[in-house]
DNA sequence: GCAGTATTATTGTATAGACAAATAGACAAT
DNA sequence: ATTGTCTATTTGTCTATACAATAATACTGC
């Protein structure tokens, strides 16, 4: 039996919970009809009041929806969503790097569909991640975007965890989190490091020192994509110039870095910078030290970034586009696309410009 | 009477209605308690169940609260609030100018006090503020921090109204309406540009353009702190170099303007540029024409940006400040602190580099 | 003075019954 | 084929009534 008299609970509450039961277990689906409010009497012996105020409370929660004459039917949440909803995006700081853009191309996106976009600024921490999440869920966001941060790879996992537990869709911009089965949407990092480090070499380059982040995904297969590219060349990869550095992006220390490679420039005649922001401080770097680019070394970069004071040559990202794509994909799970994890690739593509000197 | 029997209008429809506008126009104020159902029994004469049919979808809809034995009351929206809220924010591009330094701000204080920003970008257009607003209404967000639109007053006004007919609280960023009351954040920028204006004048300086955007009220501002400082030297303002553009931002119709007046260049020695990125232009402008920075033209600008590309005397406003304290300054009105509309002036000051020659 | 008790006003839960409004579907009229 | 009418069913609105739970207040006994 469904009511127990006896028990202090309320019976219109004993109903309106056995329903929500059937409801998520499944025994009444999206769409299907739930019995009548006469059945639902027959059924529970409840006068026809308290029926309607079990069915009201769940009309209110959003669990079903009442038609005249009709009858009750369970609330199918998929086709309830093209309803305005709200996304959150987490990067690491609006302010720097690719991401105001990214964030544009995600909120143009957004607005374009009627959604709204929570921002939160990570600062690659995941401890801020973490704080963000717990008020991202309170505020009932239906997806999210979110730019894994410099921290091991556990510590993403279980950021994202949170959100999947509570069927969160949850959607990786540019960097991924390795063995972990998410909605990725990325440019292609190797590729693009290999068509750099091939354009360097073609240029006469044979000694390539790289400089990158080895927390992010992307700088890793940038740096899998500089090996290849030596390897198809025959060129041995010299540790010596191959600096990895780990945890959230430090001025401070891509300075030191920048300042013993400088230190050691008789060991190669072009660096790689991980990104156009590392690629600003060697030349800053070079600036000090009165050294010329291209003249004394060769630089190139990654991103493309429109702040970039002088004349890089470098691989653009499509990150407008990235952010759209990005919200796209987000917004096709919150509609309840099922299926396996998607992995977008966007093309990137080299801008050449004069901070390359030709050796031959 | 309240309730109109012979109505197609349901009764409990018509007490609720006859309820929620008591409380709107404060016949019931927050905290006090309404007639209790028997008494609403006695002043409608209506049954108890469609009584609480009424007062139970208001206290639904977060109108009122009911205490057994006690009573039923207003609920205070305003103690409710020490909860966290989603509040919007619209800003022209998160890409351009000051943009992601005021949004890190304004985040940075959100997510310190566990509440949450909803980011808009309006390209300074008002058609595209609209219709944001209409979704953040949806999204029940608390407040709205707003940088308003290079449009005409009026439709900045209608925006306004658009949020405060709903009693939720609007500040101004940066930007300010005339004559309208709402509380506002802003830099002193007839006092920067008043000292902008005299340090080109103590520098020699006498003949100074200036080319700004009179749709936005800080270089309204600005325009008069140059013709104060002008004045208290005793300067004429030559209207041939002042040029004020109206509407959103265009880099070809600021290009035009600047190519015009650097061919009239003969008629001043400094430019007084609005804002930095038209500073930006006019410095490529003089690149492309191999002008030389200072030495042919002086150049200040305003913001002090931190993508700027060369060594620019500017005025160095406090953004992130004031991001921070347009949302403490919504967060206050948000908790329920009436009074006056108010008026927060961030400090700025300036930042002598290198654009500016000396003349005596 | 204070702990315990009784009173009482108010909302919470529940029943039984009635008529209204909407609408799918069958059937009739045009 | 379209339009109008009727019927049955289901939810929507409303009344009248009863007892339960809660908590402020007054009262009682020590």
């Amino acid at each position: 039996m469904i009511i127990d008299k006896s028990s202090p609970i309320p019976q219109y509450f004993q109903l309106q919970t056995w329903l929500m039961e059937q409801i998520d277990q499944g025994v009444f689906r999206p769409d299907d009809q739930v019995p009548t409010e006469k059945e639902l009497g027959q059924l529970t012996g409840l006068a026809r009041a308290t029926i309607r105020q079990a069915v009201g409370n769940l009309v209110n929660i959003g669990y079903l929806v009442r038609h005249r004459r009709l009858g009750t039917y369970v609330l199918d949440r998929k086709k309830e969503n093209g309803k305005r909803t709200i996304i959150g995006i987490l990067i690491p700081d609006i302010r720097t790097g690719y991401a105001p853009e990214l964030a544009r191309g995600a909120e143009d996106e957004a607005a374009r569909q009627s959604h709204s976009l929570i921002l939160c600024n990570t600062d690659d921490s995941y401890i801020m991640a973490d704080r963000h999440a717990d008020r991202l869920i309170e505020a009932q966001v239906s997806g999210i975007i979110f730019i894994p941060t410099a921290n091991p790879v556990e510590r993403n996992r279980l950021f994202i965890e949170k959100f999947t537990k509570r069927d969160i869709p949850v959607v990786l911009a540019d960097r991924t989190i390795p063995d972990m089965a998410v909605d990725h949407v990325t440019t292609d990092n190797f590729q693009g490091a290999l068509d750099l480090t091939s354009y360097l070499i073609k240029m006469g380059h044979r000694r390539i020192a790289i400089i990158l982040n080895s927390s992010l995904s992307t700088e890793r297969e940038r740096l899998e994509g500089y090996q290849a590219a030596l390897a198809q060349h025959d060129i041995p990869v010299d540790p010596e110039i191959v600096i990895a550095e780990a945890g959230p992006f430090s001025k401070e220390h891509y300075r030191e870095h920048i300042s013993s490679l400088l230190e050691r420039r008789d060991k190669y005649t072009a660096s790689f910078a991980g990104h156009d922001r590392i690629a600003h401080l060697i030349y800053s770097a070079t600036q000090d030290l009165g050294l010329d680019i291209p003249g004394d070394i060769s630089l190139v970069g990654y991103d493309d970034l429109p702040s970039t004071n002088f004349s890089l040559t470098t691989m653009f990202q499509p990150i407008y586009e990235l952010g759209r794509e990005s919200l796209k994909l987000i917004l096709s799970r919150i509609r309840g696309e099922n299926g396996e994890p998607r992995r977008i690739v966007l093309k990137s593509n080299l801008v050449e410009r004069s901070s390359v000197k030709a050796l031959n």
